[in-house]
Formats: C-alpha cells, sequence, structure tokens
DNA sequence: CGAATATTCAGCATTATGGCTGAATATCCT
DNA sequence: AGGATATTCAGCCATAATGCTGAATATTCG
C-alpha cells in the first residue's frame, strides 16, 4: 500500500532519486547485474549499516527497489521499470507541440486574478 | 556560481525536481510557451507568494529556470537543456552492455570488507 | 510626488530528513 | 545449544526544507 500509480508515485520516486546516497545504491545495483546483498551495498558508503538500511527502504517504498530473502542475508533487486515514471514525465518536454510558442512578446497584459488551484 | 556540472549539479537538480510544486512549475512554464512572470506563477498554487519565490529560486539555483526584468514584473523562462542532466542519468541504466549478468544466483559468496568511499 | 502593483527579502515555526547508537531478529555453523 | 553473521527496528538529535507573515524595493500611473 503505497505505490498506486500518479500521485504521489512521482512523489515517492523523485523524492527518492533526490539523495546522492540513493542514486548511487541504483546505479551500483544496475551494474552489478541488478541483484546486490543489503550488506554489499551498505559496504560502499561510509556512513552506518543502519543509514543505508533506510536509504534501501526509501527506494522500496518509492518502487524502485524489492527485496527477497535468501538465507541469513536479503537480496535488493533494482525495479528499472519503476524509472520510466522519470523518462515519462521528462517526456512532457519533449512534446514540441503543445509548446505555445511566443512566450515572452505576449506575457506582459495579462497577470489577472489571483486564482486557486491546489 | 553554483551549477559547475556534475558534482552538486545532480545534486541540485534532482532536488529540485524532488518537490511537486516545482515540478508543476516547469510543467506550467513549459505548456506556457516557456515563460511566464513569477505573479502568473505564484497565482496557480494555494500557498503564499512568498512561498513560490523561493521554489523558483531553488530552480533557477539547479539551473532550471533563469529569469529577466520586464518592467515591474519578473519573468522566468525554462531552461530545458538543464533536464538533459536527468535524461542522461536515466541513460545509464539503457546501458545493457555494462550489466554483469547473472546477479541473483552468484550473489551470495561475497560480502567480505567493508571499505569507506564517500 | 504618492498610491498601487509586482516581487523579493527576512525571520519564525513546524515538519521532514539523514545519520548515529543500541537493541532485537533470524540464520548459519560447530 | 551457543556464538558468529547479516540485517532491520527504535529512538535521539541536528540540520534542512517548507510555509507563513511582515517588511522592503522597484516600477508604473494619475
Amino acid at each position: 500500500m503505497a505505490k498506486r500509480n500518479s500521485r504521489d508515485a512521482y512523489e515517492a520516486v523523485f523524492g527518492a532519486l533526490a539523495h546522492a546516497a540513493r542514486r548511487r545504491v541504483l546505479l551500483a545495483i544496475f551494474f552489478n547485474g541488478g541483484a546486490m546483498t543489503a550488506g554489499e551495498i551498505a559496504a560502499m558508503f561510509a556512513h552506518a549499516w543502519q543509514t543505508t538500511t533506510r536509504h534501501l527502504q526509501v527506494l522500496e517504498a518509492a518502487g524502485l527497489l524489492s527485496h527477497e530473502r535468501q538465507g541469513r542475508m536479503r537480496v535488493y533487486r533494482i525495479e528499472q521499470k519503476r524509472l520510466t515514471l522519470v523518462s515519462d514525465w521528462l517526456a512532457h518536454f519533449q512534446n514540441a507541440a503543445k509548446r505555445r510558442k511566443g512566450g515572452i512578446q505576449n506575457v506582459r497584459s495579462k497577470q489577472a486574478g489571483r486564482g486557486e488551484a491546489a
């Protein structure tokens, strides 16, 4: 319970990617074949293992990682598909069609009512 | 002085994208032709204008926006090129070559010394 | 000039984050 | 069983991030 697409999905994914250590974890797991044990991951950082544990939880909560127990160790696997959420978001900016070209020139003369839009 | 590529560039950009309001600002400006006044942007949100001002500063510090004064109003323009930093990062995961396939199977049997690597 | 408009700057309070240390759990080995 | 190994859980603290309100600043208009 925590990854129903859209809504907070973006929130979780972008939030997870906001920390260098977490981005590093994803990259490391990826280049390691897609999976790594918690210990291997924790060993990459200078901070306490427990701190990494928390990062792993954030990544997992965002759906970017999943884990599976293997004996007494825990293997984390990267969920690449989840990253498409980011590329999808970026894709918006590719859509040159919807861009209402002109911008700056006709910018002044608007500025009217301050509506709300949560 | 604060956007020498790499190092903190990723930090700044991913950090800026971590907040929904800021992602919304980028999208809005983009679909508005690439530029919008501070007031127009602030009007999209339910929170105080000053709060938006801060978001705009974060985005600008990350190099995702730039501004220019136009009379008594300030026009913010989106710096799309800066977004390539994100797609570049995502591209790593496309490189199927470097992936050392196999993963899980040979995962146990490692777990050795905990080195540091800030 | 003086009022109105458009915006940012400053400082404050609250909440979120990230890192630490000390348990607690679950396996594995002998 | 008892100890070592692999990890997470809990709770604490310092710092960062967000949102708010009250100035302050620059520009335009009558």
